[in-house]
DNA sequence: CTGTTTTTGTACAATCTGGTACAATAATAG
DNA sequence: CTATTATTGTACCAGATTGTACAAAAACAG
């Protein structure tokens, strides 16, 4: 150990908690999208006023950036929670959905889908960075699918002609239209029909 | 007949063509999303100057929302064309889909998606105007889909014990996937993965 | 108490943005 | 040729936006 963490650094505290801070301009962003959101908007949600959101987090595209990271590292997490648990494929993978959806449908407030996909989308013809951290964040879920079907498919979970590849495409692309149609003013109710259908699909039946 | 057209006008003839000028205002939006695109960079991609811009399409957001609905529309007639002619439902599926996809992945640009899901979605959280045209959007194919799915259930082109309302739901969320991984990057190859499997999928498979 | 360190908050500069006023231009009508 | 009409292009305005400079403030070190 080389040192401990001074309870107190050296300077004048910082006013801000960092991680409020961040969930706060992130849900900023979320609303409105990355260049619909000012700086002022970002002061005015964090609390942090300009120079000291600079100080901390750097100009709006590195923010955005940081934020386009955590929330796909909190997803992998969630993701990894219900697919490496010990319950059912078709448990696993509605709940899952329900997850998103809870994100997606916050109480108290605007529909919002998903922060990447509702946000990122936009930016990510002319923004490599976004691009890349979206499509990788994509691929996440679709390769966490893939082996959790795959897992289904060795165990006798799922039909012996069923495919996974094929099926954790649909699964993901499932998840796609949850978060867009979410955002597009879907009713709760319409989006957990589309659940319902997808996990019936994938798990087992025609689409009946 | 009341009045024939005069081929001229009265006025100082104008110096765009206003369907083509529509067309490259939807493209810049197409590539930048709503809020990144300014009024100079319109008028650039038209070559109209401001104040033409203005007296031919109104504000910036009435000039998006027109190219919204346009959108749409060409969407809904080229659905129609696709699921109204006289071809088997795979078939139908998969041109259907390619022809998304040549329009998502452009030869000689950039990959961009759907215009529709790549920008209005963004706005659609603040901007009631634009979540319903995009909400609107997204049913159409829905039901149109759904409507050639009971077609073929009722002519045997689909098991007996398949749902059509379901598949529709599931055909639906393909087209949003390509939307979204279009513009996230994703190669065309993957894509067309994508829809093989779908279309093997909804038409009768186990996703085999 | 004095000096050092770090953050805060105000204030400011430069640019960009949406939107419009107005004279010049290019056509037709008679 | 003159009057009329509609569009163009320049120039401008007010407000927003990004980013930073700098003094005041709030802590610790000795």
């Amino acid at each position: 150990m080389v040192q401990n963490k001074p309870a107190r650094p050296r300077g004048r505290p910082r006013a801000y908690d960092a991680d409020q801070a961040l969930a706060r301009a992130r849900d900023a962003f979320w609303q409105a999208g990355f260049s619909a959101t000012s700086l002022d908007d970002l002061s005015a949600a964090t609390g942090m006023n300009r120079p000291s959101l600079y100080a901390a987090f750097g100009d709006k595209q590195r923010l955005y950036l940081e934020l386009l990271r955590r929330y796909t590292a909190a997803s992998d997490q969630a993701i990894a929670r219900e697919f490496e648990r010990d319950q059912p494929l078709a448990k696993a993978l509605t709940r899952f959905y329900q997850l998103a959806l809870s994100m997606y449908l916050p109480q108290g407030g605007p529909a919002r889908g998903c922060f990447l996909i509702g946000t990122a989308l936009t930016e990510a013809v002319d923004d490599p960075q976004v691009r890349e951290q979206l499509g990788a964040s994509l691929d996440g879920f679709r390769r966490a699918l893939e082996l959790r079907l795959k897992r289904a498919h060795d165990e006798g979970e799922l039909d012996r002609d069923a495919d996974p590849v094929a099926l954790a495409e649909i699964g993901s692309a499932v998840l796609h239209s949850l978060a867009v149609r979410a955002r597009a003013g879907d009713s709760r109710t319409a989006l957990n029909t589309l659940v319902k259908s997808a996990v019936r699909l994938i798990c087992g039946g025609k689409g009946g």
